[in-house]
RNA sequence: GGCCCGUUCGUCUAUCGGUUAGGACCUCAGGUUUUCAUCCUGGAAAGAGGGGUUCGAUUCCCCUACGGGCUACCA
């Protein structure tokens, strides 16, 4: 029997979380839903100085925003817990202890400056400093001095790290879910920090000691990993404990330009980087987010989903049970994908034309309320009329922000005309036309657009004039500019009264 | 600099040795809408370069170039 599948997103409280990360969370999300398995959070502060106090609960939102919620965290089915590693502290010493006693890591007592001054000399001298096998032994660590000195240090309270004691001469040969074979050269690594002087573990020693106690069996995480496999294999094996699966997704690039996507790139270029709006407490800055600025979580992560993975086939639009359905790692890509703002645009559209109307007036009705709240005159806005005017509007649309600028002649009459328009449209003898109109839309009763169409275009044939001389400035009266939904859909909307207000107006000021 | 990963239209990608190299975004042209947008139809647009392997390479291997990542007592 195979072990239940048990993935982790493991993000650092340092900011909030950027799209690279989300769709790190969502693929392993999606990755634990095919298979019927647990999916956790857990927090990686071990970081002191880059910890940043809101962004946990940042994290947290935006994952429950997106829709995609952890099965197991902090405060929530804590079997495995505390899901964050400060308050596991305690826990990682002693698996250090253990690498030392057996003699898979070591004690190292080299300063800052010390070791800066390496690095500086050998910088000088076009070489690269490596603390690892080559010099190990010469340097200020319990391989050089002896057992004595290093108890008395110990014992004396002097600062130490502890590092892992690479082993040397082996090409180690790793398997990556999305990549396949890896190769390293022992050799070429470094021997990493495992336990901070300040009595933290490193990223490298929580992450294994976290990933084997949480029970995880597949390690899905971004290829600025990809680095780091080596040692984290090595660790798993001087443990003696069986490694997860590791999966290396490619990065999400930047839409222009070199390098992956930062938050910079967001405020350069216009489009928003994280899901949620972020405050910045330190510099009070506010980045944008997809929910504020108008998309909708279903969009942003369907468009997340297929930077960097594709199902094979020529569906795009996928609902996140059918991307549960169809997601597997094998089809993620190795390459790095560069963002666009233009598609993840055309996703937003495409899930706004599906969204039922009602949900749609729902979230239309305040925004109108507002614009409306010291308007006198014309306007509508009870429920059956919103509903009326969001299915005549809501296909020229991309955001329910758009609704307003789409559709506010049918709720406001206009007082002025666009200028352009105007010329093109409003000639000699137009005015005589409209009120001719008047006079034939006085007459009629049902305003339905069937109707309407039938009666004008059959007085505009027997006026034996083309359409456009009528249907043109009729539009500029009812619409101040063209543009607009169908004529006959308008009037009908607006009602007769307005109507002709509309053209009575438009007769005097033209 | 060193190490690792990658490379199909401008962008996201399909292809798992034999295809007119397919789709989507963008773009262009037509049509519908007697407005604008939507929508529909069509077009343009790609295997980084060089060597192998093979009857045959986009596909497998090597080299080069280019891109990306890592190289902290950060994750």
């Amino acid at each position: 029997m195979t072990k239940p599948v048990r993935v982790r997103f493991a993000p650092s409280p340092t900011g909030p979380l950027h799209i690279g990360g989300v769709r790190t969370a969502l693929f392993n999300y999606l990755f634990a839903k095919k298979h019927n398995g647990t999916f956790v959070l857990r927090i990686e502060d071990t970081d002191q100085n880059r910890y940043v106090a809101n962004s946990e609960k940042y994290i947290i939102d935006a994952l429950k925003w997106c829709n995609i919620p952890f099965d197991e965290g902090p405060n929530k089915n804590e079997k495995f817990g505390p899901y964050r590693q400060s308050e596991r502290k305690k826990l990682y010493k002693k698996y250090a202890d253990f690498l030392i006693e057996n003699n898979k890591a070591y004690y190292a007592f080299d300063t800052a400056e010390e070791l800066n001054f390496h690095r500086k000399d050998h910088e000088a001298k076009k070489k690269t400093f490596i603390y690892n096998w080559h010099n190990r032994e010469k340097l200020n660590n319990s391989l050089a001095l002896s057992n004595e000195e290093v108890k008395k240090r110990l014992k004396n309270g002097d600062k130490y790290v502890i590092r892992f004691k690479t082993p040397i001469n082996e090409i180690l040969v790793m398997q990556d879910v999305i990549r396949g074979e890896v190769k390293i050269d022992t050799n070429l690594l470094d021997d990493k920090i495992l336990f901070k002087s300040d009595g933290m573990p490193t990223y490298h020693l929580a992450n294994i000691v976290d990933d084997h106690l949480m029970e995880i069996t597949h390690v899905i995480r971004g290829e600025e990993w990809l680095p780091s496999m080596a040692l984290h294999v090595l660790l798993y094996r001087s443990f003696d404990w069986e490694a997860p699966k590791f999966a290396h997704l490619p990065l999400i690039l930047k839409p222009t330009g070199k390098g992956k996507l930062s938050k910079r790139d967001g405020d350069k270029l216009g489009f928003p980087v994280f899901p949620l709006a972020y405050l910045d407490e330190k510099t009070n800055e506010i980045s944008r987010g997809y929910r504020e600025d108008g998309y909708f979580a279903e969009a942003m992560v369907n468009m997340l989903a297929f930077l960097g993975w594709n199902p094979g086939t020529e569906q795009e639009i996928f609902s996140l049970e059918q991307l549960i359905q169809a997601f597997s790692l094998e089809k993620v890509n190795k390459a790095g994908a560069r963002f666009d703002l233009d598609k993840t645009k055309w996703f937003q559209q495409q899930y706004l034309q599906q969204k039922p109307i009602d949900e749609l007036v729902t979230l239309f009705k305040p925004i109108v309320t507002k614009k409306l709240e010291n308007h006198v005159g014309f306007s509508n806005f009870n429920t059956e009329y919103l509903k009326k005017v969001v299915t005549l509007i809501k296909e020229r649309a991309i955001f329910v922000a758009d609704f307003w600028e789409l559709s506010n002649f049918l709720f406001i009459s206009p007082t002025e005309f666009d200028a352009k328009a105007t010329k093109k449209a409003w000639k000699d003898g137009t005015a005589v036309l409209m009120a001719e109109l008047i006079a034939v839309l006085t007459k009629i009763d049902d305003f339905s657009t069937e109707n309407l169409e039938t009666i004008v275009k059959e007085w505009i044939t027997s006026k034996e004039i083309g359409f456009g001389k009528v249907m043109q400035p009729l539009r500029l009266s009812l619409v101040g500019a063209m543009k607009g939904p169908h004529i006959f859909d308008i009037i009908s909307l607006i009602g007769k009264e307005e109507t002709i207000g509309r053209i009575t107006y438009a007769i005097k000021k033209l």
